[in-house]
DNA sequence: CGCCAGTTTGACCAAGATCAACGCAAGTGG
DNA sequence: CCACTTGCGTTGATCTTGGTCAAACTGGCG
């Protein structure tokens, strides 16, 4: 129900052809090679800060490797994850003058890092470019509102079956997924804690709607009982 | 904590100068005097339907006068409101081939409708106009962040008064806040029920940080308390 | 082997949902 | 002008979901 947990990323389009955006075809190609130039390129180990709130946004990234969790702490601690970033997404284009969230490394992974400003120039060149980053900005934009249903009006079965589809629809996995992220990042993303999470996984497991040879890793065995459970 | 509830509109960068995004001193302005030439306005009854989940997004709005919700309804009933807009606002920019939520006025309305092809071909001749409008985007997404953390992991008490200090910022009004919207729309947009909207209405009043008029007046007579609450 | 961090499970508790009245003001029709 | 209806809003009693607290389990790893 989801349409897609977050957007795929411009630098895709040098992979992609005929997309609804059309940019491949079109001279803006010569562009995003040149983002390809502008970046650096960093290994992080589990749990680093890529960016903290509160810093100056003056650069974004794109998932190399691994994965990334952006995400908040109120001020007595309890912790919100905005969204999970996977290889070959992009994440932390941001315009406000300071960070309003902090970015860490899941588990050990490699980032590339582009400085804004550079970034900016290409795409006042390109209006094609432009376009096509606005209408991922609006993508996770949706995302970002149907996860609010979800934590707004959802119970606790149907947010982590919804998590795991999604999830399995975002890495290529036809029903093995493996879990980079801790218990307590699977709760935080979903607004629960991690003795629900563990018992609403349990459950499925008990009825055979999906296995978990362990921790990180669950196996989909019935996609349509979790379809019917996240549809509520 | 918000740092607004939503964008607060491209057009108005007509009335601003010295903002951070620059535009009016550059040259755009004409071309977002050309939006005004190809909008249209029409006026909306209570609860009247401004567009339809499914819908295609061949045009996007800016609210004249009143409010208007962005909401979904799941297939059981359940509702939740993504956002609400008031006069100044835009809305309705999507990029998806499907609305994902629809557009219903909350009381009479009125309403400018702005073609999404022409506006295209504008913001394309302007690398300023798409930054501008991108940078509003992004602001909206770090809403719909700070609206997911509210929803995900804060109390109902939180919740409210959270509601409460956005509305009076966003409407100028320094403590007497009058509410267009039903509790039933409020409890949609909080994640709550009407009766625990009620409930914390009813507690705030007692504890004198707010008064409550009529159903549709609140007063804020203490802000720091709210903010406090807010805060958790 | 024993420690440690993360996970799982159980017993209990509380915030908020649900269900049910009741209140109240704005129509509506006689 | 006054019953009567209707749509919200408010309040109370009770129930459920998911949170809290605590203990046991598990799989690395020194």
């Amino acid at each position: 129900m989801y349409v897609q947990f977050t957007g795929a990323g411009y630098c895709d389009v040098l992979d992609r052809s005929g997309s609804a955006g059309g940019l491949a075809q079109s001279g803006a190609l010569d562009v995003l090679v040149a983002f390809e130039r502008i970046g650096t390129r960093r290994s992080y180990a589990r749990n680093d800060e890529i960016f903290a709130e509160g810093d100056r946004p003056d650069c974004w990234f794109k998932v190399v490797s691994g994965a990334v969790r952006v995400c908040k702490l109120m001020a007595d601690g309890r912790r919100h994850i905005a969204e999970f970033h996977f290889a070959g997404d992009c994440f932390g284009f941001d315009s406000l003058p300071e960070r309003l969230f902090s970015a860490e490394a899941v588990g050990d992974a490699v980032i590339m890092r582009f400085p804004r400003r550079a970034t900016e120039r290409l795409i006042d060149e390109s209006p094609k470019l432009a376009r096509y980053l606005r209408e991922m900005t609006l993508r996770d934009l949706a995302n970002a509102q149907m996860h609010m249903m979800m934590l707004g009006r959802m119970s606790a079965p149907e947010r982590v079956a919804t998590f795991l589809l999604d999830l399995a629809d975002r890495r290529d996995a036809s029903c093995a997924l493996d879990l980079p992220m801790s218990r307590a990042d699977i709760a935080d993303y979903l607004g629960l804690t991690i003795e629900t999470v563990c018992r609403v996984l349990s459950s499925f497991k008990r009825d055979g709607i999906i296995d978990i040879p362990n921790a990180h890793r669950i196996e989909l065995r019935n996609r349509a009982a979790l379809a019917e459970i996240g549809e509520g």
